[in-house]
DNA sequence: TACGACTTTGTAAGCGGTTACATTCAGCTG
DNA sequence: CAGCTGAATGTAACCGCTTACAAAGTCGTA
């Protein structure tokens, strides 16, 4: 593994100069320039990022660390990660422009995630922090020691850069639809993790929206997973009720998914008799059928204002930290009842 | 931030004993231990991983490169990443018991993707690079300079440690399942990516092995990208020939679902009409109607593998470089015309 | 009490880059 | 041609941690 005192060496010019070569020039002479970028080649001369770290005091790494949801212990329910996956790779699409890579850290809850990412904090520049991954005080504690940005946290974090989603939002207009719009009274929530910011505010939302009609009540099935087997499980609760909901909303896709395909096994008619309806808008609920009438929320803009953020911080913005609440959109298809929608490809 | 000299004056020992206290000891009086390590934690310390790295020669961290697949420009079609989104979980999951972390770059084929690596290469021990992410002749460079496994890369590769799944026999059976199971005589093949070397072999062995078979032809439609929206250009193309085949196998799920939702569209009936079947087995393949008869590949296993592979490699094996291939699996469902199955939860 | 034989701790030299500062060099000017 | 100036290059300290080796304790024994 050569290094720059061998690329000097065999350019006959001083480290110095070599480092002044690699990094984008300063003022060195072009043939001098062309000597060391020859050696460099010759050799296949890499800098250890390590060494540039310590000398730079900056590593080019950012990490991002999430909750690994819906995935059992088995390993055979493997449909709970499209949130994190899609937010993945918003994150790395813009570090690409970028000289800094992207860490990886899941924790399942439960587990003792605190001492990884403690030592996952040494290596990188920034922390991007997904739900609410570690306790609000070690969050504080970490944000102290270098810049971190939370995603999808709970909204109670003040003085913390954090961007989510209108949650809220999207649930009012999504009650508004089922209410209004279809008119059912007696509707449904399969809820997520009591631990899931989004979760929980998908649930109070929806249920406060609901129950501020006149007529309608609100059934609520907490404690689901975002997986597709907890939502399963939630319908198989609600088809327990004396009065079966003629609308169940849910915590996100994964979990409608389940619902309408557990209604459908018990040979209930969706959305005809029940209608059903997530949130996400992942790829799998355009699939299903009937497909899912879901509240969108911008992944990518997610990721991609989160990032920038936290690229600011450690380029060492001193701006006063922003909590951005992006739009989400209420997607109709036909789990809510709608008739089909004419669009080309959905 | 404090660094070992902080901690060692407030606990008025030397740094050596610090860092043995932190690498879990060597040799130290358990109340010198303990005086050490109150300090560490009142000044929240964490050591530097650039400079540990520099020391140690050891960075902790593996990188992971991979192509993003069909994930159109304009950022809609966000349905190609399931594989790699699988792999990522698998590999993470392997690394979460040691103390190494995951380093993730993706990169679009034609993306000047190659510096990227090179740069990444100076931030890792060692490299998983996954299909042809990069030039077999820089693949070679690249391995000699530090420890890497391919994941579904092109059986060509020799001296280099790979991990494959076995498409030709996946695909094999399926043929026979389809061939002689149904008596589908006039086939059809929806290609993907032929820069992706699973896809290729997938066409191949599936071609092969059905046109052994008396009177079976196979309608070959190359060119897909993986994404569910090439699967729907192909069926418009299968649609279009005077005999449109009795059965279409695909090179991945995301196809085979774009394949079927187009068919339905067209008024045919899947599988009554046309059958249809994918390869992968990820989670839309269960949701889409009819569920999807697919090829399933153990995701899990082929990430653990290449990185337990991986790490040996950079914990020092000298091993002989091996190749292997983990076997896949016919997941029958409904898509090909099998009847219903009264399995539990598919 | 003195002498080994361990055990515990300290000293200081790297690890491979970067960069402030010093030095050298080439080209002009007076 | 000495002296000056700015460009090009070299020197060496430093980044924060690890670790070989040296030094200092500690204890039991002769």
């Amino acid at each position: 593994m050569p290094t720059v005192y061998d690329v000097a060496r065999l350019a006959g010019v001083s480290t110095a100069t070599v480092s002044r070569v690699m990094r984008g020039s300063d003022l060195v002479r072009p043939d001098t320039r062309a000597r060391v970028l020859a050696v460099i080649d010759e050799v296949g001369f890499v800098p250890d990022a390590s060494a540039q770290g310590l000398s730079r005091r900056r590593k080019d790494i950012i990490g991002l660390v999430a909750l690994e949801r819906g995935v059992d212990e088995t390993d055979i329910e493997r449909d709970g990660l499209l949130f994190v996956d899609q937010l993945v790779h918003a994150v790395e699409a813009v570090l690409r422009g970028t000289g800094c890579s992207l860490l990886l850290s899941f924790g399942r809850n439960g587990e003792p995630f605190q001492g990884r990412i403690r030592a996952l904090s040494g290596k990188v520049d920034g922390l991007l922090v997904v739900e609410d991954a570690m306790p609000a005080a070690q969050l504080r504690a970490l944000s102290r020691r270098l810049p971190v940005v939370a995603i999808a946290a709970s909204p109670g974090e003040g003085g913390l850069d954090a961007v989510r989603v209108d949650n809220a939002g999207g649930m009012q207009a999504l009650a508004a639809h089922l209410a209004t719009g279809h008119g059912y009274r007696r509707l449904g929530f399969a809820g997520g993790p009591p631990d899931a910011p989004d979760a929980v505010e998908r649930l109070a939302a929806f249920a406060a929206a609901a129950r501020a009609r006149p007529g309608c009540t609100v059934d609520v099935v907490p404690g689901g997973d975002f997986s597709e087997a907890s939502g399963r499980t939630a319908a198989r609760v609600l088809l327990s009720r004396e009065a079966v909901p003629e609308a169940v909303a849910c915590a996100n896709d994964q979990m409608a998914i389940g619902v309408i395909r557990e209604l459908q096994r018990s040979g209930i008619r969706v959305p005809a008799d029940v209608a059903v309806t997530g949130f996400d808008n992942i790829f799998p609920g355009r699939v299903v059928d009937p497909p899912l009438t879901t509240v969108g929320q911008p992944f990518r803009e997610l990721g991609a204002r989160a990032t920038t953020r936290l690229l600011e911080r450690i380029a060492g913005s001193e701006a006063q930290p922003r909590a951005d609440v992006l739009p989400t959109e209420l997607v109709i298809r036909r789990s809510c009842g709608c008739p089909v929608t004419p669009s080309p490809a959905t």
